[in-house]
RNA sequence: GGCUCCGUAGCUCAGCUGGAUAGAGCGGGUCCGUCCUAAGGACACGGUCGGGGGUUCGACUCCCUCCGGAGCCGCCA
């Protein structure tokens, strides 16, 4: 009996596989009438190494391409890299690595270890987004969509470091400062490239309802991050304006509305020169309305701010307040009374002030709302707070009108309308039809529809990215880059020591003639959001090698939509929205015709959770006087605070008891814990095992060492065996003993058995019943594990192989009989874990006597006769207690059962001097007699 | 504040549309094994299924409510 080393194993097949060709995708030709399934996950950006936290993702990919492959499909599984992006030139510049040098560096490196992990990956179509031979197509893709409508150009606003002079992301902005100079962040407006995305707005969310096999909840994120809603404009008119009667007033700049001009006459409705242009959702509660609120940044606000210091004080008070999550939770509601009045659209005589408010946005609807407390709640805090009136409008069902009344919380649900004269006993649906109509009627307002959707802001003022091909001449504008000058390649020589943008201050780059007149002209400096790379790779996979175009349209609508995608919920809004656009874009730009699945890019996507695994922080308690910056009423929240701040924890702990003050300290190998304690006896740790991966937390198991020490085949066991693939699995030294055992054990039960195993058409002997029992038991895992797998149940298949391997270990006989049923338990044991554990499976497979490998042997068989049940063990319960049982053919009629459990000896017993009242008969479960 | 998910053995999780005495792995326990260490094997222990209420012949499963944990969105008019 030999040992099952998996140093000399694993590389082994590795080599064998790859020399094979086994995991090459068929091109459609030579497939045949073989099925496509392209399985595909998240490719990686190139950070540097992977971690046994990011196996998992890998892994069950592979598993189901492997599966499918079983099962006779041409298997599409491809790897690439997403290569663009900040850290290489943060490396750049901290380093002094070229940022290319970086990015392939770690390629190569982080390759050779997911070629560890033995994935079936078709290697021979890997593709990296920094390739020039891949963004030559995302440029020409860019002018093409560009030439149809969905590329412009727009001021926007932006997060503007003056230290580093350079635009900064959102996450970039560390309290509002910016994350590596430090310097309060400034907002400027600059020309940004736009990708018109909201052009398919209403398909984009229309199609969400046919993405089936998406998760719920990444649909329902979809759907509100596109956010659509159905309203009213309503216009209403100034009757008293402050700067009209202003000294200044002379500027006739200055429109005293501040409202933007109307898009059409008079005649087509739209506002006036002198209305407010207000968006709501509930033009039902009109009647309620009792102010009008503007945006701290809307025009109008702006231009009083000019002559009223009260009004400017306001805005400068918004500003301060930020508008990160944790401040917006805290804000409390306050506003400016304007000194503007308006006319009520269905009563002349009706006159509200106008105020200007903090809680209204200016980047949705209008930037002004008209407020209508007992029917809003942000409206009621506001009116109570200023002495607002308001009067309620919605009766809630079932409330009385004469004595319903709204004091602290609104009323924001559907009822009928009261107190609202022509709208008076209308449901909310009805009055908000109604109301509509009349507004149309005065021209006051119209219907319309809102979405929080907004086009995509392509532009980085960065090097490491995709150049956008245009050029900006001084005579003809902006124009595109000739087709033929593509790819714009990034140059070389680029540095990186100076702040700014290393394409805008390299010395000859930008410089070009002009396209269109020949004259003096500058390339656009600006590269492409990553995102744009990720947005179509997985469309670049089906053609990976092609010059002349992005992909061939033959290919791509053979092998699209992707079948199943796998990949972090992190990305459940912004990537896969705009994979979503592109794939549409691309298609009305005459790239791929996407005639399936609806146009949409993915078929079926599984969103994994992390792998987590403890982590340890040192803590020192401290008596500060009762000073602390934080008190913390869990560990996660004091984890996430930063070194040197001082906590008190409210929860119990290691430090001591509940309320202690803490002094943070930094993170701790959870190998350092013992002989750090041992050296400095007073401080304590704080545990937690919650925590992602990660290198600043040093709660990471690098890879390669742990191949070197337990194969890849155990991690990629244990990462898939201890929790439903949705959630976290939590990474332990016991669970990886676990699955290193079960990996010894299912060996040593092949290697022993030592015979050749019988093939799937062999007709079993003449076998003693335990044997029988073990082949029932395995005929049953291969229905169970083909039904998990298809359902991404996998901890659930390991458990069925746990089980078959107990099965098969237990039984002992040497007979012929027993001899077949345990080879063929242990072939069935072989392919079922052959998707999670290759390596293994396929020395098991060679053991056994099989050639030439298991990872292209057919998927096995249930036979239906061994995994049926023909008789089932019923128990009979008299008034609901288990009283005896009974032995009952599979779907045997209810009145035979019935009269069976009656008959039954020990039933009968407790049934004596009883009356029968109800027999309850479940078929194949359970028969249940209520007595008394 | 809204929505979603979760709470089952010491730990990590199964338990199908309601149906038996709630199952696995790991850990801990006893024994076998071995020159020693370890691998391995055998056996048993371990649960008021987060608390309370309801529906039902029957509830881990459905409903209500409370408690605890996680995630997403968020002054979106």
């Amino acid at each position: 009996m030999s040992r099952y080393n998996h140093r000399d194993v694993e590389p082994k097949w590795r080599e064998r596989w790859a020399a094979a060709g086994v995991d090459r995708a068929l091109s459609p030709e030579e497939a045949q009438d073989r099925p496509k399934a392209y399985i595909l996950e998240m490719f990686p950006y190139p950070s540097g190494r992977i971690h046994v936290g990011h196996s998992r993702n890998y892994t069950m990919g592979d598993v189901i391409a492997r599966f499918r492959r079983a099962n006779g499909y041409n298997v599409l599984h491809p790897m690439g890299w997403d290569a663009f992006g900040l850290p290489a030139e943060n490396a750049a510049m901290e380093r002094g690595i070229h940022p290319k040098g970086w990015t392939n560096d770690n390629i190569a490196a982080m390759r050779e270890q997911l070629k560890l992990l033995g994935l079936a990956i078709d290697w021979s179509r890997e593709i990296a987004t920094c390739d020039p031979a891949y963004y030559k197509h995302q440029q020409a893709m860019f002018l093409a969509f560009w030439k149809k409508g969905l590329v412009y150009r727009k001021k926007q606003k932006v997060n503007w470091d003056p230290v580093d002079n350079t635009v900064l992301a959102n996450e970039q902005v560390v309290d509002g400062k910016g994350w590596r100079s430090g310097a309060p962040v400034e907002t400027r407006e600059l020309e940004q490239w736009m990708f018109r995305v909201t052009a398919y707005a209403d398909d984009l969310l229309e199609a969400i309802a046919g993405l089936a096999r998406w998760p719920e909840k990444v649909r329902l994120m979809q759907s509100n991050w596109i956010g659509k809603s159905q309203g009213a404009k309503i216009w209403w008119d100034i009757v008293q304006d402050p700067l009209l009667s202003s000294p200044f007033q002379g500027e006739e700049s200055k429109s005293a509305t501040g409202t933007p001009p109307p898009a059409r006459g008079r005649l087509g409705g739209g506002p006036l020169p002198g209305a407010i242009e207000v968006y709501t959702t509930r033009p039902d509660t009109l009647f309620g309305a009792s102010f009008l609120a503007l945006a701290p940044d809307h025009p109008l606000t702006k231009a009083i701010a000019e002559h009223n210091p009260a009004v400017a004080k306001f805005i400068e008070d918004c500003a301060r307040l930020g508008t990160s999550e944790a401040d917006i939770e805290k804000a409390e509601k306050f506003g400016v009374d304007l000194g503007v009045r308006v006319r009520h659209p269905f009563d002349p005589d009706w006159i509200l002030p106008v105020w200007g408010a903090n809680f209204v946005l200016s980047t949705y609807g209008t930037g002004a709302i008209f407020g209508s407390p007992a029917g809003d709640q942000r409206d009621l805090d506001f009116a109570n707070k200023y002495n607002l009136p308001f009067k309620p409008v919605v009766l809630p069902p079932g409330a009385d009108a004469a004595t319903h009344t709204i004091t602290d919380e609104a009323f924001v649900d559907d009822g009928v309308i009261y107190n609202s004269r022509f709208l008076d006993g209308l449901s909310t649906k009805d009055a908000i039809k109604r109301a509509i109509e009349e507004l149309v009627k005065l021209e006051k307002g119209e219907a319309t529809t809102q979405w929080r959707l907004r086009d995509w802001g392509v532009s980085r003022q960065r090097y490491w990215g995709c150049p956008i091909p245009a050029i900006h001449c001084g005579k003809c504008g902006v124009v595109p880059a000739p087709e033929d000058q593509l790819p714009i390649t990034l140059p070389d020589d680029a540095t990186f020591d100076k702040p700014g943008n290393p394409l805008a201050h390299h010395p000859t780059w930008k410089h070009v003639s002009c396209p269109t007149c020949g004259g003096k002209a500058e390339r656009e400096t600006d590269t492409l959001d990553t995102f744009v790379d990720s947005s179509w790779y997985f469309a670049r996979f089906t053609d990976p090698k092609n010059e002349n175009a992005p992909f061939d349209p033959k290919l791509a609508n053979y092998w699209l939509p992707v079948d199943q995608y796998v990949g972090g919920v992190e990305h459940a809004v912004l990537h896969l929205l705009y994979a979503r656009f592109f794939t549409r874009a691309m298609r009305d730009c005459g790239l791929l015709q996407m005639n399936t699945n609806n146009g949409e890019p993915f078929a079926s996507l599984f969103t994994q959770g992390m792998v987590v695994h403890e982590v340890y922080r040192q803590v020192e308690p401290v008596d500060t006087g009762g000073f602390v910056n934080a008190i913390c009423k869990s560990v996660g929240e004091a984890l996430d605070k930063p070194i040197g701040a001082v906590v008190q924890l409210m929860f119990e702990n290691p430090a001591g008891p509940i309320g202690q003050i803490v002094h943070m300290g930094g993170w701790v190998l959870p190998e350092q814990r013992e002989t750090l304690s041992q050296e400095f006896p007073g401080s304590v740790y704080l545990t937690g095992p919650i925590e992602k991966m990660s290198k600043s937390k040093k709660n990471v198991v690098d890879l390669d060492a742990f191949v070197q020490d337990y194969g890849a085949d155990v991690a990629r066991w244990f990462v898939l065996s201890d929790s439903p693939p949705e959630r976290d699995v939590e990474w332990t030294a016991a669970g990886v003993k676990g699955a290193w055992n079960f990996v010894q054990r299912v060996w040593s039960l092949v290697d022993g058995y030592g015979h050749a195993a019988p093939k799937p058409s062999e007709h079993a002997p003449a076998m003693e019943p335990e044997a029988h029992a073990l082949r029932q038991l395995a005929h049953r895992a291969i229905q169970s594990v083909t039904e998990d797998i298809e359902h991404f149940r996998f901890n659930v298949a390991v458990a069925r192989c746990y089980e078959l391997v107990n099965a098969i270990a237990k039984l002992k006989s040497e007979d012929s009989g027993s001899l077949f049923a345990r080879g063929e338990a242990l072939r069935i044991l072989t392919q079922l874990i052959a998707p999670f554990m290759p390596h293994l499976a396929e020395q098991c497979w060679e053991r056994l006597g099989f050639l030439p490998f298991v990872a292209t042997a057919p998927w096995p068989e249930a036979d239906p006769k061994l995994a049926a049940r023909t008789t089932v063990t019923l128990p009979i319960q008299v008034n609901g207690k288990r009283r005896g049982e009974i032995e009952a053919a599979v779907g045997a009629a209810e009145a035979d059962v019935r009269a069976l459990a009656l008959a039954n000896p020990a039933v009968a017993q407790f049934l004596a001097g009883q009356t029968v009242r109800k027999v309850i008969v479940v078929p194949d479960r359970i028969v249940n007699i209520v007595a008394n």
